[in-house]
RNA sequence: GUCCCGGUAGCUCAGUAGGAUAGAGCAACAGCCUUCUAAGCUGUCGGUCGCAGGUUCGAAUCCUGCUCGGGACGCCA
């Protein structure tokens, strides 16, 4: 077996135990007991590889199955099972028993719960952390709107994804270079400036810019279906907007900045922040040395007055440069971006956080770079989310069939604020807890199931407080934070542990968030984080139901000590997917 | 036509290096606040895991075919 797969194992195992400077999983403890009562007929590391989680409660926290044992010993699997699990005993094991062919391991819950709970109280905010990424840099192009058209609910998928994956990527010891890739650049300006110059005027666009430039966009969209020869004025006006032309130019700078403006807005409310604004027209003036750099390698050919890279040898078509009129195209732009990334960063990772339709163009994007044998090639990544649906179907711009994020974070927050009123009105600084709440529904909403999956749009669903939601992991950490408030304890000491079954559910899920943002990264995955904190804060809750905390006995410590860790796992969770958590609610 | 996603409870979705009796939330119904925040907790109802084969001791999970929905497929981004 190769180290890689060992080390990741052990990783997964969860349940780290340190004892005597040797650091232990409770699967591998688990695994070397079975390991030597078989006589060599399985090895620990296989052993290791088939261990895993009981289905139900009160079947322990280990099992063995004894299927491919069976196989090999020519013995009922029952039977292989009842007979190990009487041999098996360690410390840190309460019990092992048989069940049907599985073995099954009960752990000491005083024991681990005082391991797990001091672990978290040391390390505070790092729990969970790890160190493989070494500082080494991960580009994320998110959210990347696209200039003099609105801020959609499809670019804020790519933003809140985006924005938690480089959170997640620093929590495993990455850097991360956070770059907007603004779609200020293209045909569309060639549109926009025609239909502005034929039905806008300045007063309005002043007034309202993007509802006018929007409005502006679809009316383009609306004529050239009877006035074809609107297109080809649009694609003139973009090309002198390559070539300089101070009108166009302009008019150009003006949209960009208006939207900017727009967008910087939205980017305050949900709390993202970037490292680079380079957008495509960064690239304008750099676009020259990509074909020259991809002509170097001999990779151009000419195809009806245009410039391509062949790709058949991929099984894709070809990957277009230069139009016939000599205007780039988007991947020409993406392909110097891509340079210029390298040039500049030396990622060890380039991930771009865009919607799946477009993973033909990425596929092109990468085909090239590995057609060029660059050793960086295979660094890129297309992380791929999908739509958000009306009716079953795509929204589209053209068309103007956009709902505008703008005014549903607004009503987020005023049903947070009306929920305030309504259960909690003695709360202090309540719009700015209604923000963090009605955002962090918003954002948790997005995030909270696989990214790859369509969305039907359902502002029913995002202004939900209730069940699977951000309110709900926020609500439970504010109920953490009260509990500790009332207690008034300055230290926390994790002496004893704890043994009820509520707390030992909640005691395992704690112990399982460093596994959970593993797969949250390596899967590019932060539903993962998600689903873990409904998991947790449902364990929780369930503790706080049944188990009365604040009593003044000798249990108090632990029970302060189990909420304390709770909050930070909550905190820390909620922070990865860029969600805030108040203090009360 | 070719390629890429997806089909699990009435609705929204978890669940894949194959494992025990398929899980949540919402909706519906029934309970729990003189006791740490009821944005909570508990219970009831609810499923031929799209269809058909195959591999296996064992398949929602792997393979093949079919079907349905969405998307992409040279001068848009």
């Amino acid at each position: 077996m190769v180290p890689r797969v060992i080390s990741s194992l052990f990783l997964e195992a969860g349940f780290l135990y340190l004892k005597g400077g040797v650091c232990m999983s409770y699967v591998d403890v688990f695994s070397d007991i079975i390991a030597k009562q078989l006589n060599g007929e399985l090895t620990k590391e296989e052993i290791m590889n088939v261990v895993e989680k009981p289905k139900f409660e009160g079947q322990g926290d280990l099992a063995f199955p004894c299927f491919t044992l069976a196989k090999t010993m020519k013995v009922a699997p029952h039977k292989i099972a009842s007979d190990l699990a009487q041999k098996l005993e360690h410390p840190l094991f309460e019990k092992v028993v048989s069940e049907g062919p599985y073995v099954n391991g009960f752990l000491d819950q005083t024991e681990v719960s005082k391991e797990v709970m001091k672990t978290v109280l040391e390390q505070g905010r790092n729990f969970g952390s790890h160190e493989f990424g070494h500082d080494e840099r991960i580009v994320i192009d998110f959210s990347s709107p696209n200039i003099a058209k609105p801020f959609s609910m499809g670019h804020l998928r790519s933003t809140v994804i985006g924005n938690a994956i480089s959170n997640i990527a620093e929590k495993c010891g990455y850097q991360t270079v956070k770059v907007n890739h603004l779609g200020d650049w293209g045909t569309q300006f060639g549109k926009l400036i025609v239909a502005y110059k034929l039905w806008g005027n300045e007063a309005t666009v002043r007034e309202e810019p993007i509802k006018e430039l929007l409005s502006l966009y679809v009316k383009f969209h609306e004529e050239v279906k009877n006035n074809s020869d609107l297109d080809e004025l649009a694609r003139e006006w973009f090309k002198k907007l390559e070539d300089g032309d101070e009108e166009a130019l302009n008019l150009w700078r003006w949209f960009r900045g208006e939207s900017l403006k727009e967008f910087s807005k939205i980017y305050e409310l949900l709390n993202v922040a970037f490292d680079s604004y380079h957008g495509e027209a960064f690239y304008n003036d750099k676009m020259k040395d990509t074909i020259t750099e991809l002509k170097r390698k001999n990779l151009v050919t000419h195809s009806e007055g245009a410039e391509v890279v062949e790709l058949s040898e991929f099984n894709m078509p070809p990957c277009l440069l230069t139009k016939s009129d000599g205007a780039t195209l988007y991947a020409t732009r993406d392909l110097t971006a891509a340079f210029y990334r390298y040039d500049n960063y030396k990622f060890a990772k380039s991930l771009y956080v865009v919607g799946h339709e477009q993973s033909l163009h990425f596929n092109q994007l990468f085909s090239v770079l590995k057609k060029g044998e660059y050793p960086w090639a295979d660094r890129l990544e297309h992380v791929p989310f999908g739509f958000i649906l009306k009716d079953g179907k795509k929204m589209s711009t053209r068309q103007g069939k956009v709902v505008l994020l703008e005014e549903v974070i607004e009503e987020a927050i005023s049903t947070a604020r009306n929920n305030i009123e309504e259960k909690n009105p003695e709360l202090n600084d309540k719009d700015d807890v209604a923000r963090m709440v009605g955002v962090g529904a918003i954002i948790f909403h997005d995030l909270k199931n696989d990214r790859k999956s369509n969305i039907e749009f359902s502002i029913e669903d995002m202004l939900r407080f209730e069940g699977s939601t951000g309110p709900y992991v926020q609500y439970t950490y504010a109920r953490t934070q009260s509990i500790l408030r009332k207690a008034k304890l300055e230290k926390i000491s994790t002496e004893t542990g704890l043994s009820d079954p509520y707390s030992w559910a909640v005691i395992k899920a704690i112990d399982t968030f460093p596994k959970t943002i593993l797969k949250a990264f390596h899967g590019n995955d932060p539903s993962q984080i998600a689903k873990y904190l409904i998991d947790l804060c449902r364990d929780f809750n369930k503790y706080y139901a049944n188990e009365k905390i604040l009593i003044d006995d000798e249990g108090l410590e632990a029970r302060l000590a189990l909420v304390k860790s709770v909050s930070i796992v909550i905190e820390e969770g909620l922070n990865l997917l860029g969600i805030e958590a108040p203090k009360a609610m």
